[in-house]
DNA sequence: ACCCAGGGTCATA
DNA sequence: TATGACCATGGG
């Protein structure tokens, strides 16, 4: 039983993961795959990010430096499946670049989380979300991911205002919850996946995240609501 | 035919 | 500093 010293953010994660299962992201095979992921991803749905990167796959372009050789027009039409494609081709340019200067992968991997975070905003084409998301899933730091998702599912729980700003919110999930990359990883999926499947922007009345078949609507208990 | 998606930048007031 | 326009494909 929920003891009143635990967080309701620590909660709704169970039940969460209660109702979905765990959702193993990020799906991509390595770092930089993710990381290509999390630029092309941006306001684009999944699926049609896995044909950008099938296309860069097959072209042998999944890689920094071959994307940095590529010309911009060909670049844009192996992404044009995910969607604003000239301007990730050159956010992707943007951050290659960046990546390559800065010594790669395992040269990244010996910064500190702070000053790995606020060199990647500097990138440009990556704003807080896709540096958290780098930074969570790539780079396997306990950086909690702020999207719509999290401000929609959690104010109409009651658990936040609205219209917090992105770093607001983050400093209450990561104060909420003990550092643990494995837990950041899955809390955020999980929102995504409840976002998607039943908390839609414009409800149907009181349908969303309230379905009978769902554990997440079973809120007794948890104090909320 | 609409709505939406795992955002961010830039111009304007 | 706070909105609004813009980017664009593809699935439900």
């Amino acid at each position: 039983m929920a003891s009143k010293l635990t967080s309701p953010f620590e909660r709704v994660y169970q039940q969460l993961l209660d109702c979905h299962g765990p959702q193993r992201w990020w799906p991509g095979d390595s770092p930089f795959e993710v990381m290509v992921g999390a630029i092309l991803t941006q306001n684009t749905n999944w699926s049609n990010v896995e044909k950008a990167i099938a296309n860069l796959q097959e072209q042998e372009c999944l890689d920094a430096s071959q994307i940095l050789a590529c010309k911009d027009a060909s670049l844009a039409e192996m992404l044009r499946p995910s969607g604003y494609f000239n301007i990730k081709a050159k956010r992707l340019k943007a951050f290659c670049r960046w990546y390559l200067d800065a010594g790669g992968f395992k040269e990244l991997s010996g910064r500190d989380t702070d000053e790995l975070r606020h060199a990647l905003l500097h990138v440009h084409g990556i704003g807080p979300e896709t540096a958290d998301d780098i930074l969570l899933y790539a780079f396997q730091r306990p950086v909690f991911v702020i999207d719509a998702y999290t401000h929609r599912i959690f104010s109409r729980f009651g658990l936040i205002e609205e219209g917090l700003g992105y770093e607001h919110l983050r400093s209450i999930f990561e104060e909420a919850l003990s550092p643990d990359v494995a837990r950041y990883n899955e809390y955020h999926a999980l929102i995504v996946k409840h976002g998607k499947d039943q908390c839609r922007p414009k409800p149907r009345c009181a349908e969303c995240c309230l379905k009978p078949d769902c554990q997440q609507g079973n809120l007794a208990g948890t104090g909320i609501r």
